[in-house]
DNA sequence: TAGTTTTTCGACCATTTTGTTAAAATATTC
DNA sequence: GAATATTTTAACAAAATGGTCGAAAAACTA
């Protein structure tokens, strides 16, 4: 019982890479099969279609970012300080994430796919996440007290709309100024003088 | 008449562009259609079938690297120098130019096909332009008086040995070292002491 | 403007590729 | 060796793809 995990977990890595350099469409089970040295069919025996080989990888990338945001952010106390390396170490994994976004962001016949619902599951957990951040400045006294769930959703729109341009121009550098812009703003209206 | 020419280089232009990111095969000709604008049919009045474009790819980046070639070494009196600059040159604008390669170097059914013809006429080129440098080096009493044709051909074959296992690892360093090594090696017993 | 040529494009076809399934075959465990 | 787990084979429907053809549109010429 413990064998067919890894192969999945084998199986998923492999389509990882393919998923990252081809997209979805352009990813065949035969390539997945091949690159796991493996029958395309026997595929079908840790997974029930292609369609869930992709779920399962956005997953597997999704909880790899969540546990780089913690990771990252778990030694700081400062609220502030928090949230820009939030933002920052976020949108720059995020690049890295951005095929797949892509992947499948152009195939938008069939809309509200589960690549839609991941996106949105994972945006809610986002705004939970900075909400925390922000209720503990509050909390501290460091930010204005406010409405800290409309705040947080406002920040993940905000941090959405800078990951689009993301997928035509990965000019890390103009992001980087455009998040210290956006951080700037936003702690000058928020920290307490 | 000059338009059509054009038209033909923006196309070839999308193709390059295509081809060096998923390779031949995953290449279709709709994704050639729409980076360009076009119809798909549109394409076939500029080239006669698929096989047409890629070939006309390949022309031009061979053509590319023959002129980096010509500019990078033609200053350059020195043949011992003239040489290693070549090869030097040569191999770090080869590994970008290794997609194509990779991309119909996997499909071994056909045999002959036109990929290896082109190659052969490549290697021909290279074989003589190499043997130029060579009677340069004689010319100059550099190098000592030797069979530059059979020369020239050792060095092709040296230059496609390094070749192969740059599409398994880009690994850049590693790779320099070995030409160094080599021309170490070359020079020491080609040159007059 | 009417006619001629060049260029684009949609509809269509033949073939190949691809995702998926079911059953047979093989390996593994007990 | 029965039972279970895993892989392979074969097959097939649906989708994708390379390519054709003719007609429409655009550009050009007179």
């Amino acid at each position: 019982m413990e064998k067919k995990e890894s192969v999945r977990q084998e199986i998923i890595e492999a389509a990882r890479q393919l998923f990252s350099r081809y997209g979805f469409r352009k990813t065949t089970m035969e390539d997945i099969a091949r690159l796991t040295h493996k029958g395309k069919s026997s595929l079908y025996y840790y997974f029930k279609n292609k369609e869930e080989v992709f779920r399962a990888v956005i997953i597997h990338e999704a909880s790899i970012l969540r546990k780089a945001l913690k990771e990252a952010t778990t030694g700081i106390s400062d609220p502030a300080e928090k949230l820009e390396k939030y933002m920052r170490v976020r949108m720059n994994t995020m690049k890295e994430l951005i095929n797949y976004y892509e992947a499948v962001e152009h195939e938008h016949d069939s809309h509200y796919s589960f690549v839609d619902q991941l996106r949105d599951q994972f945006d809610q957990d986002e705004a939970q996440a900075i909400r925390r951040i922000l209720d503990e400045g509050v909390a501290q006294d460091k930010f204005q007290p406010l409405d800290t769930e409309l705040a947080a959703n406002t920040l993940v729109i905000a941090m959405k709309g800078l990951e689009y341009p993301l997928v035509w121009k990965g000019s890390a550098q103009n992001l980087n100024k455009r998040i210290q812009k956006i951080m700037k703003i936003l702690f000058y209206g928020l920290l307490k003088r």
